[in-house]
DNA sequence: CCAACCTTGACACGACCCTGGTAAGGTTTG
DNA sequence: CAAACCTTACCAGGGTCGTGTCAAGGTTGG
């Protein structure tokens, strides 16, 4: 048998056996289950352990948002919304008068589409 | 003067004007400032504390959240380590593979561009 | 000049996060 | 079978989030 309980996994790799759980919970490493549902920690594991912990000290984050750049990943719809709110960023330039402020973001609107149309077109060419 | 101040802004957002200095904290939205320092919001700020909103309410991800999602966007040493992670490599701090880099930009180019495709698709079906 | 704004800073408070601990019960192994 | 593990489920206590409110002071407009 080459994997470890959960404490002796806790105890080579400096996480402390509740801590392997919250991990879990969040998502981030789930070990194996033994038939009667011990968690089985193999040499995988052990090592996603130590570099998640090298990430979260080196990086300043947290766990929770490890978990959530998970989400990130896993849920397109959400990543494209943040993307989509953050694109919607404008950089209007000073010298709009504020009457045409809502022409000016029409035709903004208007040219991204057109961007949009033609980079996709081009991206579908290319494959 | 065209742009409205903290509580006006609020009201005809349904923000309340604590919020919007808690958003701005959270670096989502950073009005501009009068001489004496009162903050100004424009359309334009108004247009996105009000799809801010939406982006909260339609997708249950936190204010906080969307900042982390900002600090991703701006952080691409962050953005790096999470993806190496995340895609199981070794991750060694001094051995970030310049291959696995351009694939990750790769990546991101093709959300990027699928977000903003979203985006203006809901823009077209909201006329 | 005064009322009605604005600013930052702070306290409050319920809800949730993080982490440790404990209890009640199943499993493994000498 | 008994010691030493494991499981889930819960409590606890300090920390952060989201939000309101209040205080002390600057700005603005009639």
């Amino acid at each position: 048998m080459d994997a470890l309980t959960i404490h002796e996994a806790a105890s080579t790799t400096g996480w402390s056996a509740r801590m392997l759980r919250y991990v879990e919970d969040a998502g981030l490493i789930e070990p194996q289950r033994s038939a009667a549902g011990y968690r089985l920690y193999g040499p995988e594991e052990l090592q996603r352990l130590r570099t998640l912990r090298e990430l979260l000290d080196s990086n300043a984050v947290s766990i929770t948002e490890v978990g959530f750049a998970l989400r990130l990943r896993r849920d397109e719809e959400l990543s494209a919304a943040l993307a989509g709110w953050f694109e919607e960023e404008p950089a209007r330039p000073a010298d709009v008068p504020p009457a045409d402020w809502l022409l000016w973001e029409q035709d903004k609107h208007e040219k991204l589409l057109a961007a949009v149309t033609r980079h996709a077109t081009e991206l579908m060419e290319t494959r």
